[in-house]
DNA sequence: ATGTTC
């Protein structure tokens, strides 16, 4: 295969490909290790008609269809929609509660397993318990987002406000086409963690001086305890994914469209194939932001527990990095598929959420277990790359080569367990989440670094775990 | 990622 590197600056490589260009964000280490084959679908994903542009952020690693890490633009007048370019993980994303105390009230071990033992009792770890919330009407909640949760688990305005969407309209009569088991698989989820990589941490925050003014604006502070959420849209999302792979895929095959690789799917935004994928995505990205807050508010009941009724965890954001948004771009309407990638819009950009208008909107990057997350803000410098950033560290092996190529002391060592700076964990053994361990994942300073070093956005926190909770 | 293998 052709390839042609050219550098743009700091970061920003450009490579030529036999099909059309791939940007590259990523320091020079992080560039020198991309393997050949990101490469190679790149060049597939590049003979999608009329793309306008498409990118990896230096967390970028290979998927099914398209690498994790992908940022991919078309048109919405002649553009295509693609679901493996979305990902399987419909909405999947992040979000972060703050907390009053700080690091010391919760250092000593009792009070950390008190807090995941509550956090437990509140949101089910284990794959096939249903959630508490057996009164959520899980139809209401596909249809309209947050506003479709009844009244009592919405404990201030804020929960609305401060999310990158709360409500996602769209034409509910394309909700006839499903299947009845994706209901029926989906009922029972909501408020509930899934499992692979996600997860619930505490961490504590570390700020630093060139951070503080924006830090306190959001309400941070040097040595706070936040909670970091990341979990998805469930067996809903999973389900409705893989459905219309399977359409797409047979339309394809009657349009006589031509790809080297049989798990790219897509179709044009203006085909009927195409318009019902976008309207389903939709049910799933407000499943998922639903889901995503009603573990929270789990999360906060367990607070209350511990801490007393009093105790206030509002939220700071939640946000999500695999979906195609309708975005307005170089003065028209674009979709931008972000898959494994995180919107980061700078202070004053109109898509931002009007609470974070004049500041930019906090970016949630999770790190590997082990290791930190970050809290982050957009540049102006980021509109080169439509605005979107890593969304995590970014696999480096597979979930079977980490099961081979890493001991479960290896892995305690790296969470320092029996020490005073252990990461406490829900499970007894580390055995079932070995493959989540941070030996699986790139080095996630090295993909902040790569970040940052290309102006595509600042770190305003650093989040250092103190205990984590995982799906059995 | 996923009630995981149509």
């Amino acid at each position: 295969m052709n390839m042609q590197q050219k550098m743009h600056g700091n970061n920003h490589y450009e490579i030529g490909l036999d099909h059309g260009n791939v940007h590259v964000f990523a320091n020079a280490e992080v560039f020198q290790s991309f393997e050949a084959k990101v490469y190679e679908m790149a060049d597939n994903n590049l003979r999608i008609p009329r793309n306008v542009y498409m990118s990896y952020t230096p967390d970028a690693h290979v998927g099914v269809g398209t690498c994790i890490g992908t940022t991919a633009v078309w048109s919405m007048k002649d553009g295509i929609v693609s679901p493996s370019i979305v990902g399987v993980d419909i909405g999947c994303g992040m979000r972060v509660h703050t907390t009053p105390l700080h690091k010391r009230d919760i250092q000593d071990k009792a009070v950390r397993r008190a807090l995941i033992a509550a956090i437990e009792s509140y949101v089910p770890t284990n794959e096939r318990t249903n959630s508490h919330f057996a009164d959520i009407d899980i139809m209401e909640v596909v249809k309209q987002g947050l506003r479709g949760l009844p009244s009592k688990y919405v404990p201030d305005n804020q929960w609305i406000t401060h999310v990158e969407e709360s409500t996602f309209q769209y034409d509910h009569t394309y909700l006839e086409h499903l299947p009845p088991k994706i209901r029926k698989n989906a009922r029972g989820q909501l408020g509930t963690l899934g499992s692979g990589n996600h997860f619930i941490e505490l961490q504590y925050l570390e700020i630093n001086e060139a951070s503080a003014e924006l830090a306190a604006k959001w309400g941070l502070f040097d040595g706070q305890v936040v909670i970091m959420i990341h979990s998805g849209s469930r067996a809903w999302g999973a389900m409705l994914g893989r459905e219309y792979n399977k359409v797409m895929k047979e339309a394809m095959y009657h349009w006589g469209v031509e790809n080297p690789d049989p798990n790219l799917i897509y179709a044009p935004i203006t085909s009927k194939e195409g318009k019902t994928y976008l309207n389903l995505m939709y049910s799933a990205l407000n499943f998922a932001v639903s889901n995503r807050h009603m573990i929270a508010f789990g999360v906060r009941q367990a607070f209350k527990d511990v801490f007393g009724p009093q105790i206030e965890t509002p939220v700071l954001y939640d946000l999500m990095h695999n979906y195609a948004l309708k975005e307005f771009h170089r003065n028209q309407p674009m979709l931008v598929h972000r898959k494994g990638a995180t919107r980061a819009l700078p202070p004053n950009h109109f898509l931002n959420t009007p609470v974070y208008k004049e500041t930019g909107h906090p970016a949630l990057i999770p790190g590997s277990m082990g290791t930190s997350s970050y809290i982050m803000v957009g540049k102006e410098e980021g509109l080169k790359n439509f605005y979107s950033i890593c969304h995590g560290a970014g696999r480096v092996r597979s979930r079977r080569a980490t099961k081979e190529a890493v001991t479960i002391d290896q892995f305690a060592q790296s969470l320092r367990i029996g020490t005073e700076e252990e990461i406490l964990v829900n499970h007894r053994s580390l055995e079932t989440i070995l493959d989540e361990c941070p030996q699986a994942y790139k080095d996630v300073d090295q993909i902040i670094d790569s970040v940052v070093g290309a102006s595509l956005a600042d770190v305003v926190a650093r989040c250092i775990p103190m205990a984590a909770i995982k799906g059995k």
